[in-house]
DNA sequence: AATGAATGAGCCTTCATTCAT
DNA sequence: TATGAATGAAGGCTCATTCAT
């Protein structure tokens, strides 16, 4: 939890220097040294705004899950219907802040480290349980529940999916691509969806 | 004379040892005196049969990308065509193997390690390589090929959506759902090429 | 504010810490640890005002000739002409802080360590040039630039052979002893030429 | 004490593989393992023909001695009168094996090492004592035994002087330099006799 | 609020030595 | 005699954390 009016700005800082450092470093080899001189302040100053490194570190991965909400929040403000609202969805997965070195750095090191700590599994329960719903809740609009269920089920493994072979590649060239293959998964699902409607 | 043959065994029970130390303490907290407790040996003896703790830590990354191929290897053998072909390599990645929590935490260990390391790198890209043309092989037997590649492209990030998802939450409760999800996508996209050849 | 300029004084501390070291342990058996311990602080510490133990070994041995350059440089302020400078620099080579203990541990261990470093190596070169630089520079005005040069080679090495066998048999009894061979070397060349000047 | 009859030959070999080690790692990095490479056999016979590490070190340096010693009785044989003994000493300790890299590197480390050893420094005190009362000896044949002990002492640290200065320089380009200039001092020293007699 | 000096635990690695074969 | 596997004790170094200022 931020301890309000203690200087948010400097947490803010020290979670982006956070970033910065797991990019250059890795997570593995991010210390507190090395955060506090990319954010140009001293190494003790850490212990002032946080518990301590770990908790430091928690903050930054919970910044991740903030910035992406927060995308995708902003994208289903222009979206009409629920294909467009599913769309936001995609769109901000494989946007550029989540396919920029940094970002994905961030990630990736979280993906290693979550098992031991109950705080960071919880940012990643989260996140995929929020990914489901948010995509559970459109696809209800437009299929039945339990269809709406399995299909994003398979939307999110595709997300997780190409996202994360993007990442351990070293980004993607083109953005474009992973979000035509999910929409094609997306539209293919109702369609056949559809189909089955029409036959019966 | 001292005991010979004894490298291979023991530079195996490092690795087992490794493997099980990441799964307990996490990669991060995998230490060379963990390693060797866990193997039964003196920390010293580590650095007789690798280079160092980084070498030993990828030979046991390079164990988990040759177990997995053994695995499909091994069920290519009872496969009757390309389809069935296509299963072998799904139910190797979504195999008890590479389900179990200390092959899991390894894997996750390698995402989070591998930017920071040419080898490490290498081996998920090996692993990527080699997943995509295991599949792209027997795609082509049925599709045409630009079509093959654009689904083999959809069925790997499935395969490595559903495994990091189950892989991040914990486990899978059935190790069926994974599999059904990914082979109805496949059979999904098999079908729909069919369609399109018959409308023509 | 922490406490500031302790930089100086904690580095001149730990220098001091590691020729007590080598004088009681010797260079082979000084440790970082055993320097801490008798500069009575953490063995951390160190590598906070030094790159590693090489270079606090290095900055150590600079020292050894710092000090003797300023012994000489002091000596000289009192020295009437270039015979009581050459004297200046024989009674400075010979004073007590080169006789004395940790002094001499210090010289020898870099003695047998210097051709395994450049940093070393160049501190015995500098140290060797400026002593002929000094012979010769007071010598030139005693006699023929080519007499100079001879002569000094030979003060030099009278200094360094006998420096290096009482070194070497635990100190000296009495330092008039090398002073005064020395001394009579140096007359006796001198001598010798003025001989040679009278015979023409 | 060389354990006669259980293989002179490999502890031949050893001490050879001790001094090329000293050479090309220095003193401080020789290690058990680096001398048995160096002898191409396993680093476990160390311990058949020598108590352990410092033995073989400590007879490295034995040998040392003993090569000079056996270089300078060598000389003596063809030596008529005691100035060509005397001489035959300048000769030796100014030979192409005291001034050959490897011989350099050892007695150099042993330089650094003998302070803390008694047996070490009990090789050094037996150069010294030798070495002096070598000159002695013949200088007696020549002047008055007051005169012969100051003269043998110049010498003698004229030579340690010249060899150190010149080891630790990095070789020798023309070995005659400090022969010459020693015996120099030498005739210079008998001359200076001489020149009192008869003034008397 | 902020600094950076200082601590001390812990890690990787090296190495002399032992020992079963 | 000879091997090389194996041990276990340090050693140098890093680093999160504390604290006087």
């Amino acid at each position: 939890m931020p301890k309000l009016g203690m200087g948010p700005i400097r947490r803010r800082q020290l979670i982006d220097a956070a970033i910065a450092s797991i990019h250059e470093y890795g997570l593995a080899d991010t210390t507190v040294a090395r955060i506090a001189r990319k954010a140009g302040v001293s190494p003790g100053i850490v212990h002032h705004y946080f518990t301590g490194k770990d908790d430091l570190l928690f903050e930054t991965m919970r910044q991740l899950l903030a910035d992406l909400r927060a995308d995708v929040v902003a994208r289903y403000a222009s979206a009409r219907g629920p294909f467009e609202r599913l769309n936001s969805v995609i769109n901000a997965c494989f946007g550029d802040v989540q396919f920029s070195p940094e970002v994905v750095a961030a990630w990736l090191g979280l993906y290693g480290t979550a098992r031991q700590s109950e705080r960071l599994q919880a940012i990643l329960t989260i996140y995929h349980r929020r990914l489901r719903s948010n995509l559970v809740s459109d696809l209800r609009a437009l299929v039945p529940p339990q269809e709406a269920a399995r299909i994003a089920e398979g939307i999110a493994a595709m997300i997780d999916g190409l996202w994360v072979r993007y990442a351990l590649m070293g980004g993607v060239d083109d953005p474009l691509i992973p979000r035509t293959l999910t929409r094609d998964y997306l539209t293919a699902a109702l369609a056949q969806f559809d189909n089955k409607k029409k036959t019966r």
